[in-house]
DNA sequence: TGACGTTATGTTATAATATTACATTCAGAA
DNA sequence: TTCTGAATGTAATATTATAACATAACGTCA
């Protein structure tokens, strides 16, 4: 694995041993869940590794197809009552501009997470923004608005697919 | 009209002449329309027209609504196709969290807009950001990732809602 | 003018995303 | 064991968005 001197929230765009990745992460999810006294049921698990296994965002209904085929659940609600879980606890994220979701990188814990998602190749990249800091934040606070959460989602090209698309 | 000390850009939330603030917005998207060569036509221009009504954000089913009460087309692509003709030129944004669309506070021509949502009365705000300068932009630099557009929105409470509901 | 190409609209159908409602099952506490 | 609340299964439906094709309006230039 090359990863050098990338930050590992930016590391999805970068090669590395994605399997061993993905199963860290989900050793990390089970334990909080069971520290926090979380339920990680069969779906949850499932569809938080097949969030992990993916650098791209997954819809709902891409989710609900590999659930289907490992026998789990068929219908919509069992998929989003899924991902409601995992967002509400912080082991997903929900991408707005594509109706998709990604698992988290947890990189950072109680972070407020920004996305890069490339229009080519769809992967999607985390990093941590601190968007209280910025104009935004500035607004926000010279006119009383009282933030809550914020979606900052980038939207371009990645590394990879600056060569050939553009 | 109490606009004193507020930036024009974060009006939404304050009082003013928003019948005489909405009927500027069109005389002026009128006229940026006639310069480039742009034609806005009966029902893009009522779109336009019922977005600046509005503070709030609306659906293309709700202006579809609208659009039928006036006589003009009832079916989805109608409204879709007036907001791509909107947004492409700048005169409304797509907010990503609602799935609904606002007229553009046309204060920055050019701009990076970021919005403010208030989960209670839905009233958006629409302030300037600059996404390139702040975390976000940094490790898009950091790992070569090439920004085309920014999706910034903030919910929470606008200054009239955080008495009563929290 | 009128024939043509382009742009916009009308209309039907359908795809994609998401939720409501209610029945059933499961896990843990009393 | 019985109760309770959480999670799941399932059917139905709501909401958001697009594809495809026909028609109409607009501009241009022979």
């Amino acid at each position: 694995m090359a990863k050098k001197s990338l930050d590992p929230q930016t590391l999805a765009f970068a090669q590395h041993d994605h399997g061993a990745c993905a199963a860290d992460a989900l050793d990390y999810a089970r334990g909080v869940c069971a520290q926090q006294g979380l339920r990680l049921t069969p779906v949850r698990e499932r569809v938080l590794q097949l969030l992990l296994e993916s650098h791209s965002a997954l819809g709902a209904y891409d989710l609900l197809e590999k659930l289907k085929a490992d026998g789990l659940g068929s219908q919509p609600p069992v998929a989003y009552r899924a991902l409601e879980f995992l967002v509400a606890h912080g082991f997903a994220h929900k991408i707005e501009r594509l109706n998709a979701f990604v698992a988290c990188s947890r990189t950072h814990a109680g972070h407020s997470p920004a996305f890069m998602i490339c229009r080519l190749c769809h992967q999607v990249a985390e990093a941590h923004a601190t968007p209280a800091s910025g104009k935004l934040g500035q607004a926000a606070k010279s006119i009383g608005f009282k933030i809550e959460k914020t979606v900052i989602e980038a939207e371009g090209l990645c590394p990879a697919c600056q060569g050939g698309g553009a």
